[in-house]
DNA sequence: AAGTGGTCTAGACCACAAA
DNA sequence: TTGTGGTCTAGACCACTTT
């Protein structure tokens, strides 16, 4: 016999609602149906959709809370602060940034970056360089690289927001739920030494991030580089 | 009326777990009792031991298989590896280090360090210094502080293995299941600069570790320092 | 065939939030 | 008071592994 049926119904559930989710036909901030109705509406067991909510759940996808209800995951500008920007001052507290210079521009894709972006395959990008201060000095310069038709009318929106994630889906709808970091350690360089005020020869943290939708596509690449003589970049591994 | 009963059945199952498993009662490796054993043993039903099982398993302290049972979870060398040691080539693929130089030593534990093991408070620490090379190349120097009473007799163990965790896990029972890291790049450093055969003022990757037993206590300090020319350190935000 | 974990159901009761 | 999610139970059946 061949193999049917293979993924269990929570499983379908979960898929259903990120269907939804991604579609916007829930947008961020809405409410699901009750439990029972989503039960009812999809035709299995209470307990079942309970075990698919916990899923998106323990994504981040989804929100619930006791005697409320359940969410779309809205990613405010607190949250999405402390969940991707890692900058830290020595005590442990978080670096909270100040705008700098900002840049943004639009151009074909190069083959690199169709093949990053592989799901979307886009004609055009858009490229946003921007400097970022702590304290009134230019600790970051990052380059920042999104697909043209994901993000319609960028340029418009500028300057954007220091929290880039949380606009991105407040404007077009875009989550980014998880990311892929390569970190190390370099020389400046001219370029970069320039835009940091700091010798060529200084060390800088390199920081290059792939950021993944909820559908599990690159829909953000970025490349930061970082002042770390008195901020530390933190993180958890688990 | 006073709060009482607050943790809900499962966590209670979940604790007495862990309990059994950070006091050596279940070894790594050991076979877990069954679903319908521990229900009828702790006076749950089955489903509240399932839903315990699948928060130790999302933590990886226990490992379940169908048909077979369940499973305190081992640290082989091959998983250590790839959870917390992060250095890639570029094309991704891990750069699997050989030894190079150790030193372990012995030592009054500061005041800091009594702070950072706080629920040790340990009167002594083991040192351990290396280097480790990728491809023949020096490409880190990493220092390890341990409170003494965890590894007794560590220096017997010398030359330590290339993946500590899975040491610490078979010799002591330490299980080491998530960190914290800070990361800088700073310049290396007349020190740094010898043992790396770098220039002084090559940049490296700093990086400060805790380590965290399954009670989340501090077990391991690590100071590690990589050059990152060819390399990087990978992670993954979520 | 026996025993294990994996899925799914149905229903009870509790805790919390809002009207 | 009503409706929501949170916990817990009891039992059915399936899939996999070992004997």
């Amino acid at each position: 016999m061949a193999k049917l049926e293979a993924a269990p119904l929570y499983q379908k559930v979960t898929d259903v609602l990120i269907g939804r989710i991604g579609q916007g036909q829930l947008a961020p901030g809405d409410a699901l149906p009750s439990e029972f109705e989503l039960a009812a509406e999809l035709g299995v067991s209470q307990g079942t959709v309970r075990k698919a909510l916990g899923s998106l759940e323990s994504r981040r996808i989804i929100e619930r809370r006791q005697g409320r209800g359940t969410y779309v995951a809205e990613t405010t500008p607190e949250s999405e602060l402390y969940h991707f920007y890692r900058l830290r001052h020595a005590d442990g507290s978080c670096a909270t940034p100040e705008p700098g210079t900002e840049l943004i521009g639009e151009r074909p894709a190069t083959g690199v970056e169709r093949a990053l972006f592989e799901a979307l395959r886009p004609e055009r990008v858009f490229v946003i360089n921007r400097a970022r201060k702590v304290a009134g000095r230019i600790i970051s310069c990052e380059t920042m690289i999104l697909p043209a038709e994901l993000v319609p009318g960028l340029p418009d929106h500028a300057p954007l927001p220091n929290a880039l994630y949380a606009f991105y889906q407040e404007t077009y709808g875009i989550n980014i739920l998880r990311a892929e970091e390569q970190l190390a350690a370099k020389a400046a360089g001219n370029d970069d030494a320039r835009k940091l005020g700091v010798h060529p020869a200084a060390p800088v943290l390199v920081v290059e991030r792939r950021g993944f939708d909820i559908a599990d596509r690159v829909v953000e690449y970025r490349h930061s580089r970082y002042l770390t003589d008195d901020l530390s970049y933190r993180i958890e591994l688990s």
